[in-house]
DNA sequence: CTCAACCTTCCAGCTGACTTGAAGGTTTGC
DNA sequence: GCAAACCTTCAAGTCAGCTGGAAGGTTGAG
């Protein structure tokens, strides 16, 4: 498939996979004789991957890091053993940091649902939420 | 206490906590004869819900109407109670998939570390994760 | 054959969220 | 009374992660 229908499956645009290539997020593509970028099914699944991973709230170079420890079958060495646990670590505290922003959210949202739940007549005030 | 301690105690610079206050996310404080930012206890709290409301994937933006509308004693809207409960749902979400990529993280280092764990001896591999 | 839709590269620009630096004034501890 | 640590403003710089535009080439339906 070309760039177009790769943007269309991974919901990406085309700029934004052109973008991943330049940063060697995703690997060159093979090209068409007119030079077109011809991708395989692969790269859908790779694109989710870095969707997913990064809605999760990874950074594009730590995806990059995974990506090419998963392409490169984990090394065995105590650089990628401590790479690993630090990253759990990190995960570990956005939890905790998560959990904490919920909490206030509920109690805010408990607050707000125990005054009178009436449609919002202010126009103003809503459109700063909107 | 000036900024300098409020920032010990919120976790964030002073350089920030003067930004934050550029883009009206705090209040402009007192100041002493000499023009030093002098901050109540209150600051400490409300950086804090800064931090933790970012940290779960809201915008300063966001942040901001968040604690208008705290400080404008929540209003009652429907348009209100369903961004609080979006957001909430969002951050479950965010969650599960962080509690996933954890799993995953965990597991690929059991892995690793079943295998011989030496001392890393392929220089290229290791500055890919480095 | 034509025309829209698609593709190419290169490069400038943008938003969000800081961060740094210059050039000063103030406070505190010895 | 002096140095180190702290504070001030303002402007400019940085980094991630795109986004858009110019100037052109290719594809495919009618």
């Amino acid at each position: 498939m070309r760039i177009g229908a790769l943007a269309e499956l991974s919901g990406l645009s085309t700029q934004t996979i052109r973008y991943y290539e330049s940063i060697d997020l995703l690997a060159e593509p093979e090209r068409t004789p007119a030079g077109y970028r011809q991708y395989s099914a692969d790269a859908v699944e790779r694109l989710r991957f870095v969707r997913d991973a990064q809605a999760s709230g990874l950074t594009l170079a730590e995806v990059e890091t995974l990506l090419s420890m998963k392409d490169a079958g984990l090394a065995t060495c105590t650089h990628t053993l401590s790479f690993l646990h630090r990253h759990v670590a990190e995960i570990d505290a956005r939890i905790e940091r998560l959990q904490a922003a919920r909490t206030e959210m509920l109690e805010l949202a408990e607050r707000a649902g125990r005054l009178d739940p009436t449609m919002c007549t202010d126009p103003n005030r809503c459109q700063v939420i909107a």
